[in-house]
DNA sequence: CGTAGGTTTGACTGATCTCAAGTTTGGTGG
DNA sequence: CCACCAAACTTGAGATCAGTCAAACCTACG
């Protein structure tokens, strides 16, 4: 496992820092944490519900997904995740998984032993500090996408959709909200959305045809936020600003 | 006010226990915990999205839910409290408050201030562990949800709503999973299912005549808990066998 | 330049919604 | 104890959003 990890967790300690003002020694103590580092491919199962996990995997490079299936087949995604993103903080206190965690890209994750993070937690306030925030917002993203799936057509739906990651993306340091790549095919976005393919086709064209995104690719360009906020019905209080 | 609360926060604190072990000494600190009663009246809201929230709000006695709206007027339920629950333990930690919680039905809460949560959690290691588990498995919760909501049929996803509240029934101690009055009207399931009055009554009644369940009013019998787990996808693993 | 994965289109189907009208239930005052 | 009222529940019929099936079309890449 050889690749420039001199700084790999940098976007990590900032998502943190960003959650909870952490002091130097807090992000020295992170930066000094014993991490396994690994190289991951697209598609790869990370996690899988059942499993028991010790560890905790933050994505340094790449975007991932977490998602639960129905005996019937159908696979329903609950969050995306963009790099700095813990992808199972949950594991630090339960280790059954009770859902699978896969990447959507190629990139790279740090696996932490959860001991080692609950003994951080515990000796420094702020990272504590910083660990609840970040399950809680996650627990506030869970919530607006039960809202989205129960309460939205599909157009709002999409819509709610490309405006989270827009603003995660932001958040997350990667450029400016109104223009990112989805690292993810059609397939992927009806999986998340509760939808079939052919009906995600569909509202995309339409979203592109009401002028309020252009699609080029799987490049998204929201080009007009004001009609885009509207048809999504999107406000973005439930990230609380550091998603 | 002036109600019997010799012991009122006795079910939270059993929950509690049961979710961490807590010591002797943990518990009485919980119960010397400065607390503000109140009884409250059904279809109470308790929180308002918006609100600035420094207080927790434990579910003595009765039954309450959490809801967001979206800006087209859906009401959506994103979970239902039993007694013994924290209602909002987010608010440990992020005093925005991103939906509402309202009450079910007339009953009584316990209002205790976040920072002194937070200092009994800096405090005492079990009830620190104790919350973490809480929240946690509430995450759990939502995601289930999102999966109910966006990837089962009508009949499954009420029939997964009713496992669902058969289990937490038994957990909070209420008596067993197999018969249960619902503290809700058809609308309010309509609500947390993401689904029209009109067919949540239509779904019961297949559920009922298809000889899983058995209705008297809103008292739910599962006669069939095979037949009923099948229907409803249930798995009763994401309540991580404490909520 | 062939192939596989991804996207787009068309036609048909169906689950679920909406609207609207009863019917039953539970509580309240006489 | 009964009459009444509002809320909750039930039923029917028609409308529609979204799903399924099937095929065609891109496009990246070996």
């Amino acid at each position: 496992m050889t690749f420039d990890d001199s700084n790999a967790i940098g976007r990590f300690i900032r998502k943190l820092d960003g959650l909870a003002a952490l002091p130097d020694r807090d992000k020295a103590a992170l930066r000094a944490l014993p991490l396994r580092l690994k190289r991951v491919p697209a598609n790869h199962m990370l996690v899988r519900e059942g499993d028991t996990v010790n560890e905790c995997s933050i994505l340094l490079d790449g975007f991932a997904c977490r998602h639960k299936d129905t005996s019937g087949g159908h696979r329903q995604i609950v969050s995306f995740h963009l790099p700095g993103d813990i992808l199972d903080l949950q594991h630090l206190w339960l280790s059954r998984a009770d859902h699978n965690v896969e990447t959507l890209t190629a990139g790279r994750i740090a696996l932490i032993a959860t001991a080692d993070l609950r003994r951080l937690a515990e000796e420094r306030p702020a990272i504590d500090r910083a660990f609840w925030r970040d399950a809680l917002i996650d627990a506030s993203i869970f919530r607006e996408w039960v809202l989205n799936v129960g309460g939205r057509d599909g157009k709002s739906r999409i819509a709610h959709m490309l405006c989270e990651f827009g603003a995660r993306w932001q958040a997350a340091g990667l450029g400016s909200p109104d223009r990112f790549e989805l690292p993810m095919t059609q397939q992927v976005i009806a999986e998340a959305t509760g939808m079939s393919l052919v009906h995600v086709n569909r509202m995309l064209q339409e979203l592109d045809r009401s002028g309020a995104i252009v699609r080029d690719k799987r490049v998204v360009e929201i080009v007009d936020w004001d009609r885009m906020r509207e048809i999504a019905d999107f406000d973005p209080a439930y990230l609380h600003a550091a998603a």
